[in-house]
DNA sequence: TATGAATGAGAGTTCATTCAT
DNA sequence: CATGAATGAACTCTCATTCAT
């Protein structure tokens, strides 16, 4: 729907970003994918860091607003929100699967890991602090807060980042809308069964006591 | 000590790799870390890309050693090998964090995908066949062996793979012992949990009740 | 004077071609001659082949011209046609040492044959048909078309690329004026005596008889 | 027959020289043609130049044998002899490619001329003296000594050097035993003609007179 | 806004050569 | 005699970036 250049670089960017890496990627490969000159991605973002902080932003930006809502949802009991997040944070990955792939190569280490890490905290430390009120016995030991937000990040998105590699184990495609809907309710169920340790209240002496 | 110039090139590899990715990494910067010309790594290993794939052969060789030691132990439940074999999966891990870090950037696209999931897939479908094989219900549905292989893979390689960030919420360096320690208390107890509901036998049906 | 940067490089290109060679040659020569960057000749000819390319192409075009002009022209016996063609052939190659040498280097093999033969068949062919047109008995024998061209061609060429040594027979610079003219009378006389035998008429067969 | 690596080296040399040309050989690629560590070429002849000094050393050795023996053979017109001379050649190059292939492409400039025109400036100083001093009138002029030479040398090596090349216009391989046959009667038929003239006894006053 | 031309720096790779064994 | 290992220099080519237009 004839984009502007800018958002045209801004789709390229992401596409290539998300396929080969940021490093892997040429500005010449982003300028030829979004039909323009390579100086005039110089001339909207200063600099190839600067697209990459762009592409980011968006998504960070959409993502916080998506899972800020579920969070602070003032109805609905901490169970119940953390299923509709797991929903919606898979809901976007899925729909936004550059986002993981580079998010994933840019986490672990290298020039861009503060890029990530301010953006990902907050959302973070809402969700631990969430925990904590709650479940106060979320507090240290083997089912800590970060523990468990540490494993739900695993699980929400492993899917994604293995997805090349599942895609050839599995019959089916992982990143079909079926897979999606099966590894949605597997997860949910997963997050079922650690809210219903939760409120059975044994924390880490129970688990000691095994 | 006292390494041959080979052994030192793949160190340095090894750790630079790590550091900043493959594509980043300059086989200058790996020459000068391992104290050799740069033109030996060509002698050694042909192309940069033979000197990853001997990296990740070394690592993966060592690897499949250790967890098919613990997965085929013919002795013990299976839920006690799975036990096991998630505190080898991150001993392993903890020992090897350049292996995390290099893998968790190839994962998910790019030119050597193949190479991570070659490597992988057997580890995957040896997993899935013990699952299938003990706990017949583990055949789709929201409890699918491939899925609980997804959520167990996702667990283990968070702490690590998002390791940096981490660093920055938690008070303490999750790469050090008691971190580990933390975590693999925490990843047995969600284990047992997945296993609790595996042997009382409600699959999918019991889970589409609730 | 004050040539475009392109043509620079296209000069400075010739000019070292045919000095050491196109494999002997490197950009860095070409680029310094020329006065421009490195990367310049990359971003203007894509490869170092291609810069060979353009440089022949270049020549193939202005020799083409030169060289059908006279050879179609509707008057005049074919045997003054020849008689120019070969003073035409003469300047040419005295006009653009250059082009002889890369030529002679190419054509015996290696991974230019056919640059240059692509560019040179058409002229053969050419040749070739004139001579059996006018002169049916050139069809195969000992004054085949074909062996009269090879030897057109051996006569016209050898006195350049032959150059450098024959300097140290020959009391006179051979790349001289004055050695042009000679050399230029003299194949002239020897295009006659073959003419003067074609005119004869006796092809083979006089041949055999003696 | 069991060559000794040095000369299985030199075998290997002459086929890669010939095929792409000295500077587009590496040592790498003749080492292996033969067989034998990169090393022990620089052990046997120091230098890749050196191995080209051999190679070439050799080649002038046996041809220099061969033409001497034609030209200074005490029976026999001049005429005869130079039939015979231009047959043995054809011989030469016939049996030996890369040799015309090599010459060729270093007689025309470079690091090697030297190399080349040292080894041949004998042969064409007896050329010259035998010619003058049988047809004085080959002294300056069109059908001066030297272009009979050049003229000479020209269309003997046209043939090869120009061979693949013309391989794609003619309808059958210029390398062939039978292509030679028809080549050594065309030239033997030019060279005819020219002793034809030569004996006439005009030189350059009857052509100025045509 | 947008681009073609231009560049310095550095990439991976190959080179001929050396040397200890 | 022969080799595997090692190196400094140089190679072609690509990079992100700049700038005049």
């Amino acid at each position: 729907m004839n984009l502007s250049p800018r958002e045209r670089i801004l789709q390229a960017a992401d596409e290539v970003f998300g396929r080969v890496g940021f490093d892997a990627a040429s500005t010449r490969d982003i300028a030829e994918a979004a039909g323009v000159n390579k100086a005039l991605i110089h001339y909207h973002f200063k600099t190839k860091d600067g697209l990459l902080t762009a592409v980011l932003e968006g998504y960070y930006g959409r993502l916080t607003d998506t899972l800020r809502g579920v969070l602070l949802r003032p109805s609905g009991s901490l169970r119940e929100r953390m299923r509709d997040l797991v929903g919606a944070y898979l809901d976007f990955l899925h729909a936004n699967l550059s986002f993981v792939r580079i998010v994933q190569r840019e986490a672990g280490g290298g020039r861009h890991v503060d890029l990530v890490a301010e953006r990902t905290l907050p959302l973070l430390a809402l969700g631990r602090a969430l925990l904590r009120e709650r479940y106060p016995t979320t507090h240290g030991g083997a089912m800590a807060a970060e523990q468990l937000l540490v494993s739900f990040y695993g699980m929400l998105v492993a899917g994604f980042t293995f997805g090349p590699t599942l895609a050839r184990l599995l019959e089916s495609d992982p990143t079909s809308d079926a897979a999606l809907d099966q590894r949605k309710r597997h997860v949910a169920h997963l997050v079922d069964l650690i809210f219903d340790v939760l409120d059975r209240g044994d924390g880490d002496d129970a688990e000691a006591a095994r």
